[in-house]
DNA sequence: AACGCGGGGAC
DNA sequence: GTCCCAGCGTT
């Protein structure tokens, strides 16, 4: 095909694609009602490899909690954090803190709308800047997430055995309208999304079927190319709930780096003999109970997680460490959530009990 | 270019 | 149980 072929048909789609939107797109998510700069921002950034029906809970308590930048300049991270439990990818949850510091030292509160100034924030890269400059800015700029990745590998019929963004980029722009930008961002995610899905896609209601290389050769359940699985690895994990008047629980911060980054966890060892032999060094006795096994998944791992109990009387003081009273919020991964709320119920109860003995005697 | 990072929806 | 989701930052 000539390149001014090639031009014509391009206009096509994007051409067919908004026109579908309006009928057909979805017009009614949380951060489409009053649009704006923030409410993209925010949302983008939870969407990374995140449902849309995951986020929608998280997006609305945020919303609530800081509705504005300005709101959110004020927060702590720590907040940010609580806010975070169980939505995953903590490491986002950071970056919307610093760009908020950003946004209020540098941008004076605004939400920039440069590619430039946007880009320039943690946790934005290519796609989620052009997503924000097109559908809060209607500006021109294209997207590439998993929605466009595959409507992109169909319809031009690309058998894709390993990573081809930069020919995938080059497509996605060459496709871009000169009007409506924000329109078409979101209909060719709601293409993606609603029709051309990874299972089954909806051909016979695809509005740019007729173009469509894959469907041409009958080619839609082979593209997009499976991609070879990664094979989990299985590690043990120890956690230590330290009790303490049977209301205070030990949290330690994790390291920069690894899973759950700077989130606050249980004490954690390598094995329970570290914990005794530390328990030991710090002149504690190590009674250690088991408490609870939880079998966690992750994308690229399973885990299994030991918890163990131990009371205490006291504790030295150190800045890694820090009690959490079980009446407090929870900053901290998924797997502790259930256990921490099961600890505080049966605390309470133990605590009932010591009442009615005391009363009894 | 490849990998690590969470948790869960869809099938 | 498997695949992968409105990806990014690091190596």
């Amino acid at each position: 095909m000539s390149g001014k072929d090639q031009n014509k048909e391009n206009k096509k789609f994007s051409k067919n694609l908004i026109s579908w939107q309006k009928d057909f797109g979805r017009h009614n998510l949380p951060w489409q009602k009053q649009i704006n700069p923030y409410k993209v921002w925010i949302s983008e950034i939870m969407l990374q490899q995140t449902q849309v029906k995951t986020v929608l809970p998280f997006f609305e308590k945020f919303m609530q909690k800081y509705p504005d930048i300005k709101a959110l300049s004020k927060s702590r991270i720590e907040d940010i954090f609580e806010l975070w439990t169980g939505l995953g990818y903590y490491r986002r949850a950071e970056n919307i803190y610093k760009s908020s510091q950003i946004i209020k030292n540098k941008h004076n509160l605004i939400f920039p709308s440069t590619f430039e100034e946007i880009i320039d924030l943690p946790g934005i890269g290519r796609s989620t800047a052009g997503a924000i400059l097109s559908l809060a800015f209607n500006k021109r700029y294209a997207i590439l997430d998993g929605n466009v990745k595959r409507v992109l590998e169909r319809y031009f019929a690309i058998k894709a055995e390993k990573n081809i963004d930069k020919e995938l980029w080059k497509f996605s722009e060459n496709l871009l309208p000169k009007n409506k930008n924000d329109i078409y961002s979101q209909a060719i995610m709601d293409l993606g999304a609603i029709i051309c899905k990874k299972k089954s896609p909806l051909c016979e209601k695809c509005p740019v079927s007729l173009d469509c290389k894959s469907f041409k050769f009958d080619l839609t359940n082979v593209i997009p190319i499976k991609r070879k699985k990664i094979i989990k690895k299985e590690k043990d994990l120890n956690y230590f709930l330290v009790v303490k008047n049977k209301n205070l629980i030990l949290m330690q911060k994790n390291p920069n780096k690894g899973i759950w980054a700077n989130l606050w966890c249980p004490l954690n060892f390598k094995t329970k003999d570290d914990c005794k032999k530390y328990l030991k060094k710090i002149n504690l006795k190590p009674n250690i109970y088991h408490y609870a096994s939880i079998k966690h998944n992750l994308t690229h791992m399973k885990l299994n997680i030991n918890i163990y109990r131990i009371n205490v009387e006291n504790y030295p003081i150190s800045e890694e460490f820090y009690w959490k009273n079980i009446y407090d919020k929870i900053a901290t991964a998924k797997p502790f959530v259930e256990i921490i709320k099961k600890l505080t119920e049966e605390l309470e109860n133990e605590n009932s009990l010591l009442f009615k003995a005391k009363k009894g005697t």
